[in-house]
This record gives structure tokens, sequence and C-alpha cells, in this order.
DNA sequence: ATTCGTGCAAAATCTTTGCATTCGA
DNA sequence: TCGAATGCAAAGATTTTGCACGAAT
């Protein structure tokens, strides 16, 4: 994109990490990069994220993986999401428009929207609020089309966990 | 405030439970009795809401607790909120506008705002999907003026836990 | 009478942490 | 060098679940 892949640490996102005295290491490097190898839009939960790391034969340690979307989250260089499934989920923080979800709670699909007037207010309500707003995320829980149309089982539902 | 306590089983709230085909039991009714006596914006956690059971000198099991809120959750009477503290946080849902929530990641105060805007935006937005919305958030996470005028610590912050 | 809901306790998930070692600045 | 970061394994916190009994319709 930008031509030398040597300024890498020239960047922004390791600015961040320098600004407040952290360190930049090979686990956090290669976290940032999985995260920027993701299409935008792309959100990744940590044991996902770990096991991408496995996968290309990495051994950061699973509680690395912790601290380093904490820390990553806190310094604002990515956005936790939750969406009420009982673990939470990371993406990259991009300088274009964040977008914003909709989440189907009982199949748990999420669809993607992109809204200015909401990045706004995020920026401008925490202003009244003086506070330092790090990220705005706005949820719509509900029904999908499909699950409206035929939900789970006809019983209890539940949702879906290990299938 | 209506006037005659006994119409309590007409009300909306237990219409949309056997409306269902839920069952009406004595748990569910003291925990939402115990919703609606919070003042207004009060979001207790599930381990809160248990304490004040046991206060009360009630026998409800956690596990039934548990159960019920995500019941009610789902069925659009309680608004489930997640402040990234790990577990969540209920309120019951009102008629009338519903609050926002900004949150400082900080010490994890959280401050309410009302804004018709993002009521009927999370309305249209859900529409557009085909989405049946049961609930729309906007949370701001960031840092309060306090904090950001006292870090926690000159080191690695850390969340409040256990105080 | 049925079927759903509850209580109990065990289990499953997800996340954090103490400590010794390693590594970045 | 020297404190920050990591790995490991163990602990913590939160939530879910199987089963037998009790309750609501």
């Amino acid at each position: 994109m930008t031509g030398d892949p040597h300024d890498e640490h020239l960047e922004p996102v390791y600015e961040s990490l320098r600004k407040r005295g952290h360190r930049i290491t090979a686990q956090r490097e290669i976290i940032l990069q999985i995260f920027r190898e993701q299409p935008h839009g792309t959100h990744l939960s940590a044991e996902e994220l770990y096991s991408n790391l496995l996968g290309r034969g990495s051994t950061v340690s699973l509680a690395t993986t912790y601290r380093t979307l904490k820390l990553l989250s806190t310094l604002g260089l990515l956005r936790e999401l939750d969406f009420a499934e009982g673990h939470k989920h990371y993406e990259l923080k991009q300088d274009k428009v964040p977008h914003q979800h909709i989440i189907c709670i009982s199949c748990n699909t999420t669809i993607e929207f992109e809204d200015h007037f909401l990045e706004e207010a995020g920026q401008k309500i925490g202003a009244r609020y003086n506070f330092e707003v790090i990220d705005a995320q706005f949820k719509i829980f509900g029904t999908c089309p499909a699950c409206k149309a035929s939900p789970p089982t006809g019983r209890t539902m539940r949702h879906n966990k290990n299938p």
C-alpha cells in the first residue's frame, strides 16, 4: 500500500504503543498483522485469533492473546465488540467510517452497516460529558427474517453454541 | 400507580409471557417486581439481582435467576447490557424513551443519556434489514474526566474488580 | 394429568493471574 | 541493564446444564 514494508514501525499503530511506554514485541506484531489481513468488518474472538496464530505456526500463548487484545483495545487500536454471546469479538479499528451491527439473538447472525451520523453522535455526546471517546458502538438486537419465519424449534429456544 | 395492584396479571409484561406459552411463576414475578422497584436507569447484574432476592428472603436459585434473565431478555422485557466488564447487566425495558450509556473503561462508571434520534434510528435501520427489533443500544466507550486527570496508576492499568 | 419450571450441583466457558524466564529499548 | 512481556499452569468468574421433583395450566 504505502510502499516500503519496513516503515511498519513508524505506523501510527506502533506509535500508539511506544507513546505509552509499551514495547513492540513479535507477539503484538503478528497479532496486529492477522487483524490487518482480515477482510474489513471481520471480528475475531480470542479463540479464533488464537487458532489463527497456531495455524500459522506462531507459539503465542492464549494468555498473551488475551493480554494483547485487552491492551490494544484499551489503546483504541481494536474495537471490543460484544454480541451477547458470552465472549467478545475484536476488530481492527480503521480510520475509515466504523460500521455498526445488527445482531439476531436467535441465530447470532450479524449484519454490518455504516452510518456517518452515528459516528458523529458518539463524538458529540462524549464531548458533552468531557469523555475522551475511544469507540462508539450502536447495536441493534432483534430477530432476523429467517428466524422470524422459522423459529429454531417448537419449544424453548436456544442459542447456537457447539453445532 | 395504576390503582388496583391485582391487575398485575393483566399487565402487558405478563401478557408477553402467556402469549408465548410461558408460565407465570412466583420466581418470575418476584424478579420482575425487583426490577420494577429499581430507580429508572438502574441496571443489575445476575449476582446483584440474586443478592437482592436472597436479601428479601426469596429462595430463588441462581440458576433460575440466570434462566429468567435470559428469558425476559429474549422476550424483550429486559434489556441486556454489556459494559465490557465480564458480566452482563439487565434493566427493565420501559415504555418511555430508553436511555443509552457512556462507559469509562478505566473506572467503569456509566453515565446515561437519552436521545430520541437514536431510538428511531434503531427502528429504521432494523426495518431496513427486515429485523424484528428487540432493542437498540448505543454505547460510547472512553475515559471519563476523572480518569483522564488521574490515571489509576503509573503502570499497567487494571479494571476495578473486587475493591 | 401434563408439561414446563425450578433447585441443586457439577460442568462448561471464557478470562485472568502468579511466577520464573525471556526479551525489547 | 532492567523493567516489561511472555508462557505455563492453575485459579477465578460467570453462565449453562442434566436430572428429579414440584408447580402452573
